[in-house]
DNA sequence: GTCTATAATTCGATAGAC
DNA sequence: GTCTATCGAATTATAGAC
């Protein structure tokens, strides 16, 4: 409401800006409290004082909420190709994925989460297409090791020519993948 | 030839051993020359001695030869199968590609060694199979992602539904995949 | 609200005794 | 060859002045 309130909300969201933006590039570990203050060009002591410590302020920068759509309106033979359409344009927008995948490789509460979001925010989608419910959960991880792989590949490990290919060239090709794992008969 | 030569050697073996796990468990970053002294039962400054330094450690830790067979008599249709099949074996039985994938998450040097054995020791191999030139980088790069998402998936995530898959299972489902990403007319 | 100063750890690396 | 002792740097976190 006073002049007060507002400057301190647009600090905290400025840590939290820098805060992903550092967890992003470095992970965890290499993203110190000194640099995350460093570029939102405040004190590190006052990161401590809005967050409390660096383990809040990284849950708070890696929340998020898939919202993955049900694709109801999606025909069956489109279905993989609605899936990767989505996660590759989500993950091209919002860094808070590379948040939570690179620390996840090293924090155990990270990779926690990353295997909460599969399991509760995938499968129920996947369930309301009528997928087989006793296979459902392995088609599911089938498809998430194709989209973290890329994902890895484009944003992580940055391989030249995965970097190299466009969105919708990437989608053209894993499209057919992901359909077949949750669609085609199992081996 | 002496004692001391024998002693000092399976000492030195016994630093990169305990330095393999450690850098596969917990990532550059968290794996403390400590610990890795700790667990080879020595003192950390023999560890310095040995090595000189963490960075020439991880080095030789992270040092492997893919060793990747150039698939000469398996057929086109099966060289999905083939490939997918030498690589999950290969990750069961040699933790060192763990290692790499987990530091090269944070590790920028350890990423650039990921990127080199893929264009330098996949690439060429694919080559022979008289696969289009102009086309063999991205078909690499492509199965790639999948290869190496299932390696974060089941190793480095351990998400429930990966791990709990068989070798054999996984393979009968990653077969068809790289078989498309690598001989499939492009999309 | 913001910053200075510093406490308390932890780490890689070194020096030197034995 | 092995270990003790310790340095110097970097980190998170806290206490308190202004």
């Amino acid at each position: 409401m006073t002049e007060r309130t507002r400057r301190s909300d647009a600090t905290r969201a400025a840590i939290l800006a820098a805060a992903r933006e550092r967890f992003a590039r470095d992970g965890y570990d290499r993203a110190t409290i000194r640099a995350i203050a460093a570029d939102a060009g405040i004190d590190p002591a006052m990161v401590m004082r809005y967050y409390g410590s660096k383990d809040k302020l990284f849950a708070l920068a890696a929340e998020f909420d898939l919202r993955l759509p049900d694709f109801a309106e999606v025909p069956d033979t489109e279905l993989g190709a609605a899936v990767v359409d989505f996660f590759i344009h989500r993950w091209e927008s919002d860094e808070t994925l590379v948040v939570l995948l690179r620390a996840a490789v090293t924090n155990e509460s990270a990779a926690d989460r990353m295997r909460t979001i599969f399991g509760a925010q995938v499968v129920p989608v996947l369930m309301k297409r009528g997928i087989d419910p006793s296979e459902v959960t392995a088609r599911a991880a089938l498809a998430g090791t194709q989209m973290l792989g890329v994902a890895l590949c484009r944003y992580v490990l940055q391989m030249p020519p995965v970097v190299a290919m466009t969105a919708e060239e990437l989608i053209a090709w894993l499209a057919p993948t992901i359909q077949r794992y949750l669609t085609h008969p199992a081996p």
